[in-house]
DNA sequence: GTTCATACCTCGTTATGCGATGTATAAGGT
DNA sequence: ACCTTATACATCGCATAACGAGGTATGAAC
């Protein structure tokens, strides 16, 4: 990933959520997706989409439904729910204001 | 904590290498201040703190030494050594580039 | 016809936050 | 004198989670 690994604990969830927010995507388009709108600096593993993704399901944040691509392959879509759109505005909510305090401890460090 | 409990991981040793690249603190005393500067936003738990003073020390970032305070309380200062220094430079950009790459997925994920 | 990209998934290891719990001292109230 | 509270250190065990490794299947390309 590039990152230390325990930087990117916690935001998962948020980027998936909002990620979905935009639009409906299957798993293997939200690794490329987020590989490409961060420029190959963020790199979602399989070990990590796929579990993260049924979890956010299990607590009923999104839905998937199968669908055949153009390619003629089956692709589980993944979409939010109701109560994911929620979760996501929440979520991005709490990423503002959790950068803000740390960025507040660090910059009064700084003086 | 407030926050998501995940988010934190990963930010714990960034805060606590620069608080202590400020000056010298004991245990009680980061609490304390970490939570004066975010307005009571960000508690460090004890049960987080301790341990992950340790492993900074362990890995040869930061220096312990008791001293005896003004109220005669015995207290161990915690320091950064020099590897601790670069360490606190490095972590903190990794911190910075990082905020920047999910900032660009979340702005993406908008339009 | 074999290799590669696509596309899904699970399991076990490892790491870690933190609640609970324990110890000890000093201050302050009653 | 006694109790509570704040200070100050620490450890242990539970739960959670990232992800490397491994597994399956399909279509395209060479």
């Amino acid at each position: 990933m590039g990152f230390d690994r325990e930087l990117l604990k916690g935001s998962i969830a948020l980027l998936l959520l909002r990620l979905l927010s935009e639009r409906d995507m299957y798993g293997y388009e939200i690794i490329q997706e987020s590989m490409r709108r961060s420029q190959d600096a963020f790199e979602f593993k399989e070990g990590t989409l796929y579990p993260a993704l049924h979890q956010l399901h299990k607590r009923g944040y999104i839905r998937s439904e199968w669908r055949t691509g153009e390619n003629g392959k089956q692709r589980k879509y993944y979409g939010l729910t109701a109560a994911g759109k929620k979760a996501a505005r929440r979520s991005e909510q709490e990423w503002f204001s959790f950068t803000k305090v740390v960025n507040a401890i660090l910059s009064k460090a700084n003086t």
